[in-house]
DNA sequence: AAATAGAATTAGAATTATTCTAAAATATCT
DNA sequence: AGATATTTTAGAATAATTCTAATTCTATTT
């Protein structure tokens, strides 16, 4: 994430033609600097809305074929809860998600410093985790 | 669970007719049986095929009632996987779930003995979780 | 036991997020 | 330019889940 790490919420113009070994074609810049601009991890048709500010003629099928392609290129994270339709963030740090019972809104949340699964999981001997994801529901302060 | 924790494989007949404030019909009978009997985290329809050899008649409607019905009472799990179909799961010790993805079966995970939310993740002042999800996925040693 | 009322089951339709298909547009390569 | 590969697009299809409305079952009251 270093290229993006530089400016917040770049416009789409200010995006690389390649990023992570994916061409960023004209939508899928757009749909990128969408999800940088409002890291409220939109779902695939707030993408699409948003979208259709700066470019009218993008369809629902470009914003996932996008998606797809920004999350396997591991530019942007699929987020899920439960049953949820899913939902996009760029951060690429090691985090996780909670979402607010009050106010519907996603908080990224963050591992303690230095903590290892291993640590607080009694996985089984040798398992190699390629794909972990904690989702939280509650609500904050009284 | 200490009505269901004397046997592994209860029949439905062996069930209570009430159990956490819900009345167990036959159907929720059978079904919760199902759950019981084969923990591996089936989905509705595996549910629904399998209650199918005691009860011929039952309906997918009904096992998607009954279902909600037994988790919203706090009797079986609902488990989630990304966007795959919601499995279900009858322990209801504090644990989560790994799946292995060369066998597509998934493991009931523990957590370390005493380790507490707080003590690995860095939630905001004040915060009360409701629910929590841990979903991993990976591979088990060659 | 019959009547009543409430709850649960059922078949089938509806919903909805996502994926697929096939054609048109765009970009890349020779 | 011409050929090839990739991407976008509209619309159809898919599939898990939910909803609707009718029927059946259960528990309670007379
Ligand atoms: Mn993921
Ligand atoms: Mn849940
Ligand atoms: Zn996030
Ligand atoms: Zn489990």
């Amino acid at each position: 994430m270093l290229p993006l790490a530089s400016q917040r919420s770049p416009k789409p113009e200010d995006l690389p033609s390649e990023l992570s070994g994916l061409r960023l074609t004209k939508q899928r810049r757009e749909v990128l600097a969408v999800i940088l601009q409002e890291r409220d991890h939109p779902t695939a048709n707030d993408v699409y809305l948003r979208s259709q500010n700066r470019m009218p003629s993008i369809s629902l099928a470009t914003v996932y074929n996008c998606l797809e392609a920004l999350v396997s290129h591991g530019i942007v994270r699929q987020v899920n809860f439960e049953r949820e339709p899913s939902r996009y963030c760029p951060n690429l740090a090691d985090h996780c998600h909670f979402q607010d019972q009050n106010t519907g809104k996603i908080h990224d949340v963050f591992f303690k410093e230095g903590v290892k699964l291993e640590d607080f999981l009694d996985l089984p001997q040798g398992t190699e985790i390629s794909h972990l994801e904690i989702s939280l529901k509650g609500n904050i302060g009284h």
